[in-house]
DNA sequence: CTGAAAGCGCTAACAT
DNA sequence: ATGTTAGCGCTTTCAG
């Protein structure tokens, strides 16, 4: 293998410390990690010496025979570059982050892009490396899944539970969903609400991403009430501003009258606001529109703000390794893992 | 401390492969190792009885006595939300993951954002659990680099070299950046061979982003020849889109006649080119436009497409763990870390 | 080609 | 309050 640590440095170890500083190495070991039972005397000595030797411990050794790393994996999977442009991710990570840091525990973020990545990955997983991971973005029968299975670590996951032919395939583990279903209807009730009639749908990439699916299950929910909407008003788009402008361009071609517009992202919801004040469409007046995130530096900032379903993203982060840490500390306590959807609200602005 | 894994679940070790497979640990060992001396039928027995047991390697025994991981750190200082957003990080860590990766090694990401994460990610580093780091973003006179130095631990540094009191801090350690400076003066060189007499820029936020400042030293350096350019001339952005668009309005606002503009990302050209249009001016007949970056997917899609400073990016990162693989197998031989600096050129579309 | 034994650096009983 | 001992799971001489 190529990565060899420079060999010619030893680094100092515990026994060093304790030569050093003319005690065992039990006591030096209480002192690192802050038991009582040491005279204070005693610790600032061994203090001083490791502060000297420049001292720091060796989490391999401790980790064998602790069995703890403190570290905990974030696994994504990383559909072209599309993660690290999201908002959304962003915040995820940061709540997760977060909360771990809290507890003391370091967040590695690990990322899945090409099929080799698989192994490595599981590899790393399964060597003890951490002690816990939260995985995103997993496909429906993604190896991954199974992989960590078997390893019996740790662990929580992020969307919508994995299917294998049709059936939820979770067991264990956990996982946490934002309420996309429930938080389009709230969106679509709204619009109906308002007495608009012909209401209109920018999804997202619904084979590829379970939370546009979702969306658009609550959108159709809604509509379906009084009536199936017509497969016209519905225009696929994948999550880009872009794709919005011109999700947003094709359904006016097409319906030249409707007069609302469910967007399943914010981003995207930001691009059809631009295609509508081009083709001259007043919002809310001629058409009503309503997003779906509300990440505040699209939603407060477009023209006019948008109206829009809130997430916690960051709580949800949160949550997600709260969850894990509990699973890592009474695994027996919970044999299924929960499901925890997060609640959403319609949070009103402008735009409907 | 809170993470505990589960300890109900014993996972098989090297001695249980052994046994059940009647051979000594040190064969097992060989036969993961993948080394020569085996009998190939021994190999296969060995090899069935690893998957039937499900056996994966503790990396934290291992790594005990190899002092290897195969896992290198790449250490983000994440400032505010801008580092997700910005397609150049994702670039960058894009050749970073690949090149490690063809190396058997996994790229494990750390972020800095508060304070009390310095200490944890020294921690981290410090524990042995990466053979090497690559850390980017950090502050003049920041901790981590003290710390990677006193831990003896390979790493480069993306940007510019720290410094300290005015004076380059580095030592053993390498460096890379992109040619800022040089690329800035390709931009504006290009502007006045087009016979432009009154380029303005549009700086990056140059007390924080040491790419910022040199890429205004590139802008002075060549405006500078032709005698001092006139420091209204200069209006400092924040590397997003909105503070591009707003900073050219202010140019505009004190320099009507203005014939052409530098601006330090194309991120921020972009925002600068619908002020320009709402203003407007025609680009690149009135006002000419030059960008930093190229980032394809702004400057080629922008009205009109954007003439550019191209920056190889995933190479950047690929060279970067080049670099960091290098150090760690011939530590002895690199004293003193290189500082690469890769080269830029200029691209034209069409507004400039 | 294979096995035995030592030891990597640490923590965790168990003594004292 | 502190020291002693025994591993944790692996790789690596060194024998055979």
């Amino acid at each position: 293998m190529v990565l060899t640590q420079r060999s010619h440095i030893r680094r100092p170890t515990l026994e060093d410390v304790a030569r050093q500083s003319g005690v065992s190495k039990s006591t030096v070991s209480r002192v690192i990690n802050g038991e009582a039972k040491v005279r204070s005397e005693v610790v600032d000595r061994v203090r001083r010496v490791i502060s000297e030797l420049g001292y720091v411990p060796n989490q391999a050794a401790r980790q064998l025979v602790t069995h703890r790393t403190n570290a905990v994996a974030v696994v994504a999977a990383q559909p072209e570059n599309r993660l690290f442009i999201d908002p959304f991710f962003d915040l995820l990570l940061r709540g997760i982050r977060r909360e771990l840091a809290q507890h003391g525990a370091q967040a590695v973020l690990l990322f899945l892009e090409e099929p080799d990545d698989y192994t490595r990955v599981a590899d790393y997983l399964g060597g003890g490396h951490v002690d816990g991971a939260i995985l995103f973005s997993l496909r429906p029968g993604d190896r991954l899944a199974e992989i960590v299975d078997r390893l019996g670590l740790p662990a929580v996951f992020g969307g919508r539970p994995l299917l294998r032919d049709g059936d939820p395939v979770r067991h264990g583990q956990a996982h946490v969903d934002g309420d996309n279903r429930g938080g389009a209807r709230l969106a679509v009730r709204h619009l109906v609400s308002l007495g608009r009639r012909r209401i209109a749908t920018v999804a997202g990439p619904y084979d590829q991403e379970n939370s546009a699916a979702d969306r658009l299950a609550g959108y159709r929910d809604v509509l379906g009430d009084a009536g199936p909407p017509h497969p016209d008003l519905v225009q696929r788009a994948d999550y880009t501003r872009q794709g919005g402008a011109d999700a947003m361009a094709a359904l006016l071609d097409r319906h030249p009258d409707l007069d609302a517009v469910f967007v399943a992202s914010d981003l995207m919801a930001s691009g059809a606001l631009q295609t509508l004040r081009e083709r001259g469409r007043r919002v809310p007046e001629d058409v009503a529109v309503v997003g779906f995130d509300d990440l505040t530096s699209i939603a407060e900032t477009t023209d006019p703000p948008l109206t829009t379903v809130h997430q916690d993203t960051e709580e949800m982060g949160r949550l997600m390794a709260r969850l894990l840490l509990a699973r890592e500390d009474a695994p027996d306590e919970l044999p299924d893992g929960p499901s925890v959807i997060v609640p959403t609200r319609l949070v009103r602005r402008a735009s409907a």
